[in-house]
DNA sequence: TAGATTGTTAATCGATTAACAATC
DNA sequence: TAGATTGTTAATCGATTAACAATC
């Protein structure tokens, strides 16, 4: 029997990390749940509470080092090893994702990238050369990748989804301006700007 | 003394009025929230009870009139009018979001484009010209825009969302791997892709 | 040692769900 | 009318905060 921990705390780990990261890169050698918690805007009691959840990873008196709890918080989120991404859907913000140096650097390679237009199959796009739409399931299988960046018009994104289930992918990061609906061991995270930019209006008055 | 909306309640309007919308364009005069529900996975009791902090928009019986409930969530959003956008940092992710149409569709406009790099100054994005960082205060107050979208460097993040506070601005999208640090009336979403992965990656062991 | 800070428990707060009278 | 569905209240569930003994 295991303690289930709920995703809203696995949610707030990867920025404890980012800022731990910083601090690391800086030479700070220790830091408290009180000083984390201001440099990300977060009750000292919540981090502590949060951790507690994993281990116990401090020190009375003295607070955490910051090595042991990036390297621990990495192992947590898996991301101390490198992983596969598959890109589908190349238009401009498809293209921006490709080149974007920042998924290298945390250690996220796109291995695989597709488009429905035949105009662009063939031609390279960062590492990758992109594929017809007919290619995706058995060279998504073959490659073994988990996870997929889906920025395709939201009018497909339903019906891409489900073949990248059916070719292995289990987590996705969809940019459509889409809800997805698809079974509950399938992880989606949404990265649609006019759904922020609606919620700010509200308080814009 | 008002009755004060729960953010998280307000965060799923813009989710509501995209699935309302959906079924405008498909002709669907009449809905419920059990529908309604099943087509963005939230309970019906939920939608109903989300509605009520608003009004009374639905008929006992039959349901909500598609189209009287998107006019009402419109207005709440206050989406109803078109938005003026700022955009700061113009490198690939940022000349993404310039051209992509999705904003103009829904009425956001993307009136003024900044960056750093003088090689860029001059320029035409979209439809507008990109300005230096040094005019960026000014042009902005004489904008009177009060939302902007930031995508520069982290390293660049916090002293440029200050800037934009200084010259107007309420409300960041902010595209930066980077945790801003505001004061509380400014309203700021997250659309960082490697915090969402880093989330998904728990779960795929 | 004295001061600082953890990990944890209990108290509080807030959000979701269930249930149902009202009524179209 | 009978069936369906709302808006709302009460019950449940879960998350956050406060407090503090333990201890470095």
């Amino acid at each position: 029997m295991e303690k289930s921990i709920p995703d809203i705390v696995v949610g707030r780990l990867p920025r404890y990390l980012r800022s731990l990261e910083y601090m690391l890169k800086n030479g700070i050698k220790t830091t408290s749940s009180q000083e984390l918690g201001e440099s990300i805007g977060i009750s000292a009691a919540q981090i502590r509470k949060d951790l507690s959840q994993f281990g116990e990873f401090g020190k009375q008196g003295t607070g955490y080092s910051v090595r042991y709890l990036v390297d621990q918080l990495q192992s947590i989120l898996h991301v101390n090893q490198s992983w596969d991404l598959v890109l589908v859907g190349v238009g401009d913000l498809g293209t921006a994702l490709a080149t974007y140096q920042g998924f290298v650097n945390r250690g996220f390679h796109i291995v695989l990238a597709f488009d429905n237009d035949p105009a662009k199959t063939g031609k390279k796009i960062g590492d990758v050369t992109i594929l017809g739409m007919d290619q995706m399931e058995t060279k998504i299988a073959e490659s073994g990748a988990k996870i997929a960046m889906l920025s395709v018009p939201a009018s497909a994104a339903q019906e891409v989804a489900e073949k990248l289930i059916k070719s292995g992918i289990r987590a996705i990061l969809n940019y459509a301006p889409m809800q997805l609906i698809l079974p509950g061991d399938i992880h989606v995270e949404y990265l649609d700007p006019i759904t922020k930019l609606q919620h700010m209006t509200y308080y814009l008055g």
